[in-house]
DNA sequence: AAATATTTTTAAGCAAGTCTAAAAAATACT
DNA sequence: AGTATTTTTTAGACTTGCTTAAAAATATTT
């Protein structure tokens, strides 16, 4: 078993989350925008994880995760999203500023830490943003879920996560008073701009832009 | 402000270890033995610290830290004591497995991270080896305190440190049925091996290696 | 003080991860 | 189909951190 960087470890995250939206494939263009480098590291850093088995590749063809890599990929997403809600509910950090911390303590690899933090947050199912936590396994539940952007008139919803996680995003939804766990009611959708209008809570009636409403998960009630 | 990498960081606070012993400077050898490096290595890396003003170097004379480089591995060893603390109190792992995994959390550099856990904490004002934790500005607490192997014949203490952290030494002293707080009273000293033989809490006598006893911090009472 | 031993530095080179620039391959367009 | 565009790969080079081997400086011993 050889051993593999943080570098290594947040390529094979993006090729996860790629893969997760995209045809199944990552290709090399989507991966060098998601890691913020050149197409030629990626091209690079493809070789080596197709080296150590973590990916299938073949040139010009995008490349897919290994049971191998994937198995490292969810218990990366894992460690992120339990150590989110630390931040969260123990540190008392707000669901803007998580996200980058969290980012440098999924890299600490030791199972047991893992676990016993698990065990110590309660076996939390949700991270701060909504998003499920993978089991000691790698399972991770999947959500039925929609966009707010997909309901119909009338139709309400309760706020069970978001897409989008930069703080910027998240700290616009805190002045709109979403949180998860808000109900949501649609109202009226203008064609125009594609923005909606919204009830929140029964209570305040608001209009949200086509990028909020695309945004966020609900699930329909 | 340029970045520092942990390999850096990892130098520093070697260095900063070493200077508090010898006297003063750090040799080459002294910390290549330290980092488990080549002389070469910490040649090289000595002169890149020299570079940004972290160290003060003059060939073959040693180093010692500038403000700056003091100020980083205090910073340093303010982390990893208080993540050992929580690794201990909040995710029970015991004394002999806390080392490694603080080693990797202290790396992380966010100091909003640091003074909440600290606060989420109680504000701790030792690690679980006895150590002083330093404070927000980088004052250590220096103890009083004097070596079980200095205690002249029925002179007691309180055990308040240990030099060592190797796994081996806390596992065996566990064993041995001391921890922080017990009260050990000197009863006698064997020149032939030096070792000692003390009383643990007023109650059971036991017998200590020279090795034990010259790594055992005491208060005395 | 001279010889020997130890420590430190220099030199050259390797692996990981990055870059830019250019070539090659695949895809899209008319 | 043939040209144009986009995507991917190759080539060459840089930085960090490491190595071994040899040279230089310092310390120790006789």
């Amino acid at each position: 078993m050889e051993s593999i960087s943080a570098t290594e470890e947040n390529y094979l995250k993006a090729i996860y989350k790629i893969s997760e939206k995209e045809s199944g494939v990552a290709s090399n263009k989507a991966i060098s925008a998601m890691m913020d480098t050149s197409a030629a590291s990626v091209t690079d850093m493809i070789r080596r994880l197709a080296d150590k088995n973590l990916i299938h590749y073949e040139k010009h063809k995008g490349v897919t995760l290994t049971k191998q890599g994937n198995k490292i990929a969810t218990s990366l997403i894992r460690r992120h999203r339990l150590w989110e809600v630390f931040l969260l509910e123990k540190l008392h950090f707000s669901w803007d500023e998580i996200h980058p911390i969290a980012e440098e303590l999924e890299h600490i690899g030791a199972e047991k830490l893992t676990n016993r933090l698990e065990e110590f947050l309660g076996y939390p199912k949700f991270d701060p943003h909504g998003d499920p936590i993978p089991d000691a396994d790698g399972n991770i539940m999947v959500r039925q879920q929609a966009l707010l952007s997909d309901l119909v008139v009338s139709e309400k919803g309760v706020l069970v996560g978001v897409q989008e996680h930069s703080a910027a995003f998240l700290q616009y939804l805190d002045r709109l008073g979403l949180n998860l766990g808000t109900t949501i009611e649609l109202l009226e959708k203008f064609e125009y701009d594609e923005s909606v209008s919204v009830r929140l809570n029964d209570k305040t009636e608001q209009i949200l832009s086509d990028k909020v409403s695309q945004n966020l998960f609900v699930k329909k009630s």
